[in-house]
DNA sequence: ATGTGC
């Protein structure tokens, strides 16, 4: 599909409807970063997401979009479930509730520099990472596992690990309803059991940062974010266990698809209608997958808490967790009409209005403070903390991170590990990785500037800036 | 992203 962008604001472009698409798409971007789109693949899937059955508003695009499995990384795209709208395991990703929880520290940066070489390698030692399995909980067996798919965090606090404030700061307060564990396969069964606490590879990670700057005084208040603070940041997902039921599903979905009649462009848009039994099932079973992520982030989360605590005499106390690869059943006015959305976030993060009655109780009746959104930056480079506001387009969405700007084999070419290695501890970051190749891919030139991103997801109103973060040490996949 | 790839 030839795309064209129309201009409609300095932060906001166009692609009007073409050869099947049911709804335009909208693109939120700066003209610093659409150089880089204009020739780009990414936009060809936002059209495409544009043309499936019960898709309402517009196939909207964040400020990182690029190019992914089906739909692009960096899209949003909701479907009216009362008037045939679709599910798509494409549109919420591999990397099922992927997303990053943040933590903070009573603790200044100077007096972090003092105690920075065993709490590094007192992380290193509990933070399980890189590729194959191992975590930091041995479940017992499938009937352990399942108590995880269907209580998420919520199940890890009530057996010990982490406090009930945890569960004030999660996203659903730690557990997707309506999880299916039924619906997740003996092989994704098989995945998950041995990785439940472990951050994985690729861009997963877990950061010790400080606050740089803060961008909102009020907001940064609310959060309980200072300068100089230090803060831990957890970017991690559901490892194999998530990975193995978008692949179930895919496979399922493009069985039934003619079955339903549905015709995509791309058939790694593979669907199918929310009501139908596959929506239903693949729905219960993404539920399960989310649970999962959320119960690694609180094992990995409360595993470096307890070197904290252990190294510094300060705990952590949880600013935040928050998915940004995730489909929700949410109300929104269309056309000036409540109606049921199927709202698919694929590395987009939500972004929640000031008021609204999911925030954490002691922010919700806080004046003009929305959800917290913690958008993970590339190794060695800035992670941002920003607020959800009143009125953001795009379903109460927000940009993910940097977004990928040169493929992993490309980045592996261009720069050597231990070379990079050594660049990070010049700067005062203390890394602990798993591999050289590793870090070598996920090298901050392999990414789009996450300044620029935050400028324009900011200028395009999808959300507020509150604090600016830097890495002081970093434990990675 | 992923027991990295039909």
């Amino acid at each position: 599909m030839a795309v064209k962008l129309v201009e409609e604001t300095p932060y906001r472009f166009r692609i009007d409807p073409v050869d099947g698409m049911r709804v335009p798409g909208v693109v939120f971007a700066s003209r610093r970063l659409l150089p880089d789109l204009s020739n780009d693949q990414a936009l060809t899937q936002v059209a495409n997401v544009a043309t499936l059955p019960g898709v309402v508003e517009a196939s909207y695009a964040m400020p990182d979009v690029h190019w992914g499995y089906g739909f692009p990384i960096g899209g949003v795209c909701a479907t009216d479930i009362d008037r045939g709208g679709v599910v798509s395991p494409g549109g919420v990703g591999f990397d099922i509730s992927c997303g990053v929880r943040l933590y903070t520290c009573d603790l200044d940066r100077s007096r972090f520099a003092e105690v920075v070489g065993p709490v590094m390698d007192g992380l290193a030692r509990v933070i399980p990472r890189g590729m194959g399995t191992g975590g930091v909980w041995t479940l017992s067996g499938r009937d352990q596992l399942d108590a995880v798919l269907r209580g998420g965090s919520r199940y890890a606090v009530e057996r010990g690990h982490g406090v009930e404030r945890d569960l004030d700061r999660c996203e659903d307060f730690g557990a997707v309803a309506d999880a299916d564990p039924s619906q997740v396969s003996e092989r994704a069964a098989q995945r998950g059991m041995k990785s439940l606490g472990s951050l994985g590879s690729g861009n997963h990670f877990l950061e010790v940062q400080a606050v740089d700057a803060v961008l909102d005084e009020r907001l940064a208040e609310a959060f309980g974010l200072r300068v100089n603070q230090i803060c831990v940041m957890i970017h991690c997902g559901s490892r194999g266990l998530g990975h193995q039921i978008c692949s179930d599903f895919v496979a399922r979905m493009e069985r039934v698809m003619p079955a339903y009649d549905i015709k995509v462009p791309d058939r790694q848009l593979a669907c199918a209608p929310v009501t139908s039994p596959e929506g239903q099932a693949y729905l219960g079973a993404m539920a399960a997958a989310a649970n999962y992520a959320r119960a690694n982030r609180q094992m990995l989360g409360q595993a470096a808490r307890q070197v904290f605590e252990k190294e510094t005499g300060r705990t952590l106390d949880l600013l935040y967790d928050i998915s940004h690869n995730l489909a929700k059943i949410e109300t929104h006015v269309v056309d000036g009409e409540e109606r049921r959305l199927c709202v698919h976030r694929k590395g987009a993060t939500r972004a929640l209005p000031p008021g609204h009655p999911d925030l954490p109780p002691d922010l919700r009746d806080v004046p003009g403070v929305g959800q917290p959104v913690l958008i993970p930056g590339s190794m060695g480079t800035a992670s941002y903390v920003l607020s959800g506001v009143e009125g953001g387009p795009a379903f109460a969405s927000t940009c993910h991170g940097a977004g990928r700007a040169l493929s992993r084999h490309q980045a592996a070419r261009s720069v050597r590990g231990a070379e990079l290695r050594r660049r990070l501890e010049a700067q005062g970051i203390a890394v602990r990785g798993a591999s050289a190749r590793g870090l070598a891919e996920e090298t901050p030139e392999a990414y789009k500037d996450i300044d620029a991103v935050i400028e324009a997801a900011a200028g395009a109103g999808l959300a507020r800036p509150v604090a600016r973060l830097v890495p002081v040490g970093v434990v990675k996949g």
